[in-house]
DNA sequence: CGGGTACTTGACAATGGTCAAGTGTGGTGG
DNA sequence: CCACCACACTTGACCATTGTCAAGTACCCG
């Protein structure tokens, strides 16, 4: 699949005219990682943004003790590290890959020239950024006003929103970087997922889940209790 | 001060050439609100933004308890309600006025006109959306990563790092605000205050703070526990 | 001066993190 | 093909932080 190709699959440049298209493939550097690697660190002087081919990457903040805070895992088609491309300096965040991964690289400078000559590009990137701090927005929300059950459980019916078919889900993550992106540890989530098992609100096989009370799920999330 | 000159001032037109200003002053609605008034509610059909001329509003969500965390204040020159005009949609906090209040409003539609028109406008709107999504990182990041004296005294020097003269500084707001604001109560603010307090890190009389050991603070902001 | 709101303080409970000691399980090399 | 190792995961005991509830004090505004 040529470079041109792969960039008018890309959301955010969803809508561009062939000619933009073409301008935006010329920027584009094709660079491979493997799995496990960083992307680039915070505070990190920012050169440009990303945008995922293939692979996956994670999105994380670090505490002074080395405890990680995931803020969102990035999949084929979507970008990070656009912020300092607008806001100026550095990265405000680190970036991983945790699968073996192809990205492209869009340097700063010559971007931005595209964008100033183009709202249609503009107005997508102002989308993207919307849905991001609305993401922002409920994350902060579920972190201080909900407990952990709540916000596992909303993982759970999220996932499975997007999910084929009924109530079969499998993480693509390992329940440590569950925990971390709820923000919280793994022996948490193995109490609670262990908890709702044995009130038959989940099943549990390895990364498989299964949801056998939907409605109970609904009302954890909402603020319910877990009851022992 | 007419329409025009206020808007001249607002750093999101910051650098617009005079006929776009005018086009954007036409557009304006001049809303004055008492103090303590809904602006919006979550999850209301957005039909356009605001923008702070004085006084002050808060960003907040609520829990199904009826708990608030304040996402953030915006004081005058600022702007507030913009996502859903990209993101589309609705609300996704509320909004409240926290002191007699005059905002001006602008129409969805009719901004969403003048911005496909210029880039500049645009790019403005992107620094601006890019600005708050570093502050939302570092919030979730202070949220999961640190305790509360930490976010505390980080909260302080950062008031400090915007008042005049030297370790002098004043709250704009109520104790139990500030306590929404890192995400806690007002029982947990006073005991952590009066800890630091009784250690000579801080004075506190009424809303009047004077930092008396900024190093200390900048340790318990850098993660290190507040000692009994 | 009165009344409401903000704030403080104490006793208590619980959520969830830490530490430690396991139990799988998948992948690699012998 | 199997043994072994590393790593993910589980489970238990413990405890720190912080929220809840209750009561009382200070303070501002009319």
């Amino acid at each position: 699949m040529s470079i041109s190709e792969l960039i008018a699959g890309i959301p955010l440049f969803d809508g561009l005219p062939q000619k933009q298209l073409d301008e935006v493939a010329d920027i584009a550097v094709d660079r491979p990682f493997p799995k496990g690697q960083a992307v680039f660190s915070e505070g990190e002087e920012a050169s440009g943004f990303f945008v995922v081919i293939s692979g996956q990457v994670k999105i994380f903040k670090l505490s002074s003790e080395g405890k990680e805070q995931i803020l969102h895992f990035v999949s084929a088609g979507e970008s990070f590290g656009e912020v300092p491309m607008f806001a100026g300096g550095r990265f405000p965040a680190n970036a991983e890959t945790i699968q073996k991964s192809r990205l492209f690289f869009f340097p700063r400078t010559v971007f931005l020239r595209l964008i100033k000559k183009d709202p249609s590009l503009a107005m997508n990137m102002l989308a993207d950024l919307s849905k991001r701090l609305r993401r922002f927005t409920r994350m902060v929300e579920e972190l201080s006003l909900k407990e952990v059950p709540s916000r596992l459980a909303a993982y759970l019916l999220y996932l499975s929103g997007r999910a084929s078919g009924s109530g079969e889900l499998e993480l693509s993550i390992t329940k440590g970087q569950l925990a971390s992106l709820l923000g919280t540890i793994p022996e948490t989530i193995s109490r609670i997922l262990a908890k709702m098992s044995s009130q038959d609100i989940i099943h549990v096989k390895g990364r498989k889940i299964s949801i056998l009370n939907r409605k109970k799920l609904e009302e954890l999330s909402a603020g319910e209790k877990l009851a022992e």
